[in-house]
DNA sequence: GAGTCACTGTACAACGTTGTGATCCGGAGG
DNA sequence: CCTCCGGATCACAACGTTGTACAGTGACTC
């Protein structure tokens, strides 16, 4: 393990700088230095000390990336999407856990457990619109989600409104007037929640149909278990209803699952459309129709617009907004009315 | 950003390592000194930079996690309990994915981004028991998974064949005698796929069952789509089975897809069980009968080990091979026959 | 033959922190 | 009055690396 320059280079009966410079590609050394060299580096089993290496040149290689939790579906693609972007950048991720929660997410931005990282990817979900001024941190942040909008940082994120209209009116396009919306987090404005709540009601009132308070389903999580929670909710109300709008995928299949119990078919007596297009949506029965939000784009987007940061820092700008394309999903829980092909109809963007 | 101990110091007009002393918490301090270094490193906004506290100390506080890939749910949910365990003990984690690819994983294990962290939970997929030799790197090393067994390194994994068995023998105490077996690996002796089937095939032989051929379906992927594949394949053998093991719990869900399809119901024609408790699995339709591998205890006890590992080396023994409790979860898809609650019935270990 | 230049290699300092030992001081003990 | 001790603080070196500045060594130009 404590293989050093220094060994190297008294194997080699060079200096430890040449050695350096054989490692790090300097043009003007001899070739029968080099491979002195290379032989010593090879004998010994050199590798680079990272640390001191990060502390000599000021970076890391690596990046932070906080997400509420791993174990929700949505948020562990999107991990394996950032990883995946930031490995083809050569950088490492640190993932952490928020939780969700406001306290811990603020923490976190002030923790210098960063100080090992060049910079941090930070999907929100306890703060708020009026926590802005705390992403005003000393190194890089870009901001994931929808938590707030026009803060000082730059932002990668969805198209929240659009795309729930467009899911919404999938639904309408397919002659049903009664839908149901699941998910809802009461008085939000911006947030997810808040967000395709708007999208839901601009869709309904772009065709005339009234907002009925009846069918909406509360539910602060966005779990299986909570969708389906909400779901029973507004079964149990007594309500016709012919469509389901979910704010998210799982909370979808909840709903589903809840709708089969009460012997719902799905689609024919309710059709049920999602938002985030995990990969589970393909493959339930019936298959989720769905909002695909442009997760690969958003991961890749997001660690291109950090590394430009951690490089150029605010030489690259002020604070930006990216928006990610969507796009309906046609399947089996809300197909499609019309023979159009659905990527043609539906792609928007 | 580029505050450091000198600044504090200066400010505070002591040494800079009076100031170090402070933030140690070091115990013979003037109160008076203590609180003009606090107020300093306040105003300033001071804190450490952990690349040269590390240089320093030699420790990162930070481990590595190698796992295929986080959009497998089993994954995720392990990378998620990982996390915290490691949080609890302080510890931030680096998560990388390989695709279960073996060249990747070699040259993981090689790579010096790893002189990054303190030590490596590492999930093995693409490598094989051959390969055992290559774990023995100069830095703590704990393996997960069941690729390697007995090699040079502590080992944390689960009881593959006892569980597999007890999956099995839940659907023969529920008088189901064609049992069909989803996700094998031909050929593979070691390894999830190769020792969960020799768990299955225990199960038939205790039982007086023949092992049959045309209930095998094999699949090297073990995903959704894969799973659906390979019991699409042994339905249009036509050959008559009423149960259903599959290797884990995504191949079940992809199996009960093709079930579904088929005109089968589950599990009234057929009953389903799978492998891993996904979240996922109590909420589906039906919901999935399935083993609970312990993956939280795994979680905790690989990061204790390497945690110890990590602060002892090889002072902590020789290498250990720690083992899981496992339990049969009885869900819709395969409920258990008797009333006997299940909980008892079936927690092994 | 002197001056210039490109090439090759080196010595030294620095990144920001902490461990080691030294120093200074006041008070207790002889 | 001197010694000794422990509290409080500091100077220095070191962790392993790389940037800067510089020193040789030839070869080439005029």
């Amino acid at each position: 393990m404590a293989v050093t320059l220094h060994d190297v280079a008294r194997l080699a009966g060079v200096s430890i700088k040449t050695v350096s410079n054989v490692i790090n590609d300097y043009p003007h050394i001899r070739p029968a230095t080099r491979e002195k060299v290379e032989q010593a580096i090879a004998e010994l089993g050199y590798t680079p000390n990272l640390t001191a290496r990060s502390l000599r040149s000021g970076r890391t290689g690596a990046i932070a990336l906080a997400v509420p939790d791993l174990a929700l579906a949505y948020f562990a693609e999107l991990a394996a999407s950032v990883i995946a972007a930031a490995e083809a950048s050569g950088l490492v991720v640190l993932v952490e856990q928020t939780g969700g929660d406001r306290d811990r997410e603020l923490e976190l931005l002030r923790s210098p457990r960063f100080k090992m990282t060049d910079g941090l990817l930070f999907s929100a979900l306890g703060l708020g619109q009026d926590d802005a001024e705390v992403l005003d941190v000393p190194y890089p942040l870009v901001l994931l989600g929808e938590r707030i909008f026009d803060g000082p940082t730059d932002h990668v994120t969805m198209q929240n409104v659009a795309a729930a209209r467009a899911a919404t009116e999938h639904l309408i396009a397919a002659g049903r007037r009664r839908i149901a919306v699941v998910g809802v987090h009461e008085g939000e404005v911006i947030g997810s929640a808040g967000l395709r709540l708007r999208g839901y009601r601009e869709a309904l009132e772009a065709h005339g149909i009234a907002f009925d308070e009846a069918l909406v389903g509360p539910s602060m999580a966005w779990h299986r278990e909570s969708g389906a929670r909400a779901m029973r909710e507004i079964l149990a109300r007594g309500v016709p209803f012919d469509a389901v709008f979910a704010m998210n995928d799982t909370l979808a299949l909840g709903a589903m699952r809840a709708l089969l119990e009460a012997g719902r078919r799905v689609p024919d007596d309710v059709a049920v459309i999602g938002f985030d297009n995990i990969d589970e949506a393909q493959y339930t029965v019936p298959s989720l129709s769905t909002i695909d939000p442009g997760r690969e784009w958003i991961a890749n987007t997001a660690v291109g617009t950090l590394l430009e940061r951690i490089e150029r820092g605010d030489a690259a700008g002020g604070p930006r907004t990216l928006l990610a394309d969507f796009a309906v999903v046609a399947r089996e829980s809300a197909p499609a009315v019309d023979p159009v092909p659905a990527a043609i109809a539906a792609v928007v963007g």
